[in-house]
DNA sequence: TAAAAAAGTGAGTAATCACTCACTTTTAAT
DNA sequence: ATTAAAAGTGAGTGATTACTCACTTTTTTA
C-alpha cells in the first residue's frame, strides 16, 4: 500500500516539495492502483472516489478532467523513469570520467533502474499501458529521450568506439542493443513475473557479460 | 485497409477454412482497427457497428459479448504470433538438423517474424495492449510458450552448449537474451516507428552479430 | 478575529454504455 | 416450393459514465 510520502516523492520532479492534502493523496493512490490494475479507460472516477473515501466532486476540484488526473500521475513518472535520479552521480562520476568503463557504467545503470522499477511497478505498468493511446505521453517520452538521454549516451559510446573499445556499429544499433538487453531483463524479472529475484547479482553479471561480449570489437577479446 | 481474405486467413488456425459473411468480416475488420487505435475499453460496440455498416444487434448475434469479440480476434492472433506458420519448415529443416547453425537459425527466425509483424501490426498492437488486463490472454500465451516454444528452444540451445558452441549460461538467460535482442529490434523498427526500414538486411546482420558474439564461448572466437 | 481563499460535498445531468428482443430478410435443406 | 435455420435489424433497456454546481466546511491570510 502506498502512503502519502511515496506519492509526494513520486510527484516531486524539480526537488520542490509538492503540497498534498490527505484526500488528494488518497485520490492519487487509488487512481494509480486502479489504472495499473484495470487500465485508464476501464477505471471510473466514481470507483476511485469510493475507494479513496472522497466525494466524486473532490476529484474534479483538483483535476479538471479524468485525463488531467492521468497526466498528473504519468508525467512526473516518466521524468523519474527516463531521467534517473542519480543523473548527476552517474553522469558526472562515471560517465564523464576519462577512464570510461563500459562494464562499470552498465552496472551502475542497471542497478539504479532495478531499484527504481522495484519501487514503482504500478506506475510503470500505467505508463506502458497508456503510452500507446495518448500522444501527449509519447511527446514527453520523445522530448526526454531526444534532449537528455540520446545525446549523452551517443557521445559516450562514440568516444568508446574511437578508443577501439567498442564494435564499429551504427550508434543507434548499439544503443538499441544495450537498451533491449537491459530492459528485456528488467521487464522479464521485475514487471512480467512477480516472484522475487534471488540471485540478482549473478543475473546482472550475465546481462553485462552478454552486452560486453556482443559489443566487443572483433580484434580484441575481453 | 483489411479485406475479407485477410481476416479469413488471420482466423484460420487449424488450416480449416473459416466461413465468414460479408457483415461478419466487416465487424471484425472495424473491431481490429478500433481496438488497435483506441484500445478495447475505449472502443464502443456502437462505433464498430456504425463503421462496419451493420446494426449493433448483428455484433451480438455473432459474439455473445464484447469480450467474446475481442477473444475471437486475439486468440488466433496469438497462435499465429507465437507459433510461427513456418514451424515445420524451420524446426524440421533447420532446428532438428545435425549441423545446427546458430546464425542461420537466427536469420530464418528473424526474417519470418519480421514478415509476420509487417502484415499484422494492428493485431500485435491489440495483443500487447490487452494482455495485461485479460488473464485468458495471458493463459493462451503461457500455454503456447510452455508447451511448444520453450521445450524446443531449450533442447536445441542445450545441444549447442554441449558442443561448446555456446556460452555456459543458464538456458533461461540465453533465451531471454536472444528474445530481448530480436524482439527489441523488431518492436523498435516495425511497431514503434512507422518509417519503412531501408537497409533491412544490414540491420538484421547487426542483430545476429550482436547475439552471436554475446553468446560466443570465452575460449573461441567467431 | 474577520474575510477570503481553498478544500470538500453529493445530488443531479445528459450522454453513452453493453446488451436484449421481437421482428424481418436471406440462405440452406428437404 | 416449403420449411427451417441462420443472419440481420433497430428501437428500447437499465446501468454507468464523466462531469457540474450550489452549497458547506476547513484553512490561510490580513
Amino acid at each position: 500500500m502506498m502512503d502519502k510520502a511515496y506519492i509526494q516523492q513520486l510527484l516531486e520532479v524539480d526537488k520542490e516539495p509538492v503540497k498534498l492534502t490527505e484526500k488528494k493523496a488518497a485520490i492519487l493512490t487509488k487512481a494509480i492502483e486502479n489504472f495499473a490494475k484495470y487500465g485508464y479507460a476501464a477505471t471510473s472516477t466514481s470507483e476511485i472516489a469510493k475507494q479513496a473515501g472522497v466525494a466524486e466532486g473532490t476529484i474534479f476540484r483538483h483535476y479538471p478532467s479524468k485525463k488531467d488526473l492521468l497526466m498528473a500521475i504519468v508525467k512526473p513518472g516518466i521524468l523519474q523513469l527516463a531521467v534517473p535520479y542519480f543523473a548527476e552521480q552517474m553522469i558526472e562520476e562515471v560517465f564523464h570520467s576519462e577512464e570510461v568503463d563500459l562494464e562499470g557504467l552498465l552496472r551502475v545503470f542497471i542497478y539504479n533502474r532495478i531499484s527504481f522499477v522495484k519501487k514503482n511497478v504500478q506506475m510503470i505498468r500505467i505508463i506502458l499501458q497508456e503510452v500507446a493511446f495518448h500522444p501527449e505521453i509519447q511527446q514527453v517520452f520523445k522530448d526526454i529521450f531526444v534532449t537528455k538521454i540520446y545525446p549523452t549516451v551517443k557521445e559516450r559510446l562514440e568516444s568508446l568506439q574511437q578508443k577501439g573499445k567498442l564494435k564499429e556499429l551504427p550508434i543507434d544499433t548499439s544503443i538499441r542493443f544495450i537498451l533491449s538487453t537491459v530492459l528485456g531483463f528488467i521487464f522479464h524479472r521485475y514487471i512480467l513475473t512477480t516472484e522475487p529475484v534471488l540471485n540478482e547479482e549473478q543475473e546482472v553479471d550475465y546481462v553485462i557479460t552478454l552486452i560486453f561480449h556482443g559489443l566487443q570489437p572483433n580484434h580484441t577479446k575481453g
